[in-house]
DNA sequence: CAATCATATAAAAGAATGTTTATATATAGA
DNA sequence: TCTATATATAAACATTCTTTTATATGATTG
């Protein structure tokens, strides 16, 4: 009981759908949710920390960064995950999306969804 | 989005999964279901409320008794419902279906799932 | 190693949600 | 009509969850 209640509460939150629905197209560092969000760091990594406990997402340290992406290792939350996420008229988060691609542009390597060079992954707004 | 909020929200707390498991056996009268849960009345009304708010479940009102029933008739609701409530290990709720058949016993008409009798649905301690 | 950057965490404030207690409403039966 | 019963609702309170603000941590760069 105590785990489907952890899952159906980690869903229960618009945030965390807003977030889930970013890392459906691919792994995204902190700063670039946040600027999806545009909302500020510290409610973006709480939000993160409840997803991760409830185990929707991982994470990946790199340097500074830390990069969150779906953890699919579960069939029951990834099914759950989709019918719900589709759910979600398109319309309904196209500006959070529109805010990560404008964000991405000015970002000197683009493809974060893959183990990274050395050199630095967000720019300076990041 | 307001709908899928709507929906999750009302997945997202204990009582209400178990009055949903509850339902998932047939129609209950209110003061089924507070023998079942033991619980004060008024909290579990809140919660039927907050239910048939989100359209998970329909009431049929007859003389004095409100009976619940799920509602089926929409289908993302049902299929949600369905992948969640087999999620529940059928430990945890047995004590509810205990209190509900103690209860269902010691009443005069035990068939309250058609539409009933003019006689008495619910015994003395109705 | 000092400064900067990305993120995490803690504390306090605020908001939302759930619970209790008391009362209202509506029906049924004497 | 008076009383009892089943349920709903409202108000006050308690709890849980979210947001903000401030600061800590740990890595990187100059």
């Amino acid at each position: 009981m105590q785990e489907i209640m952890n899952i159906l509460k980690a869903l229960s939150e618009e945030t965390r759908l807003r977030i889930l629905k970013l890392l459906e197209h691919g792994e995204l560092c902190v700063c670039d949710i946040v600027a999806a969000l545009d909302m500020v760091q510290p409610k973006v990594s709480f939000h993160l920390a409840t997803l991760k406990d409830a185990d929707f997402i991982r994470d990946r340290k790199q340097g500074r960064w830390t990069h969150y992406r779906l953890d699919d290792s579960d069939f029951f939350r990834r099914a759950l995950l989709l019918s719900i996420l589709e759910r979600i008229p398109k319309e309904a988060l196209a500006e959070d999306r529109r805010r990560l691609e404008a964000f991405m542009k000015d970002k000197p390597f683009r493809d974060n969804v893959v183990p990274l060079s050395e050199k630095k992954q967000c720019a300076g707004r990041c």
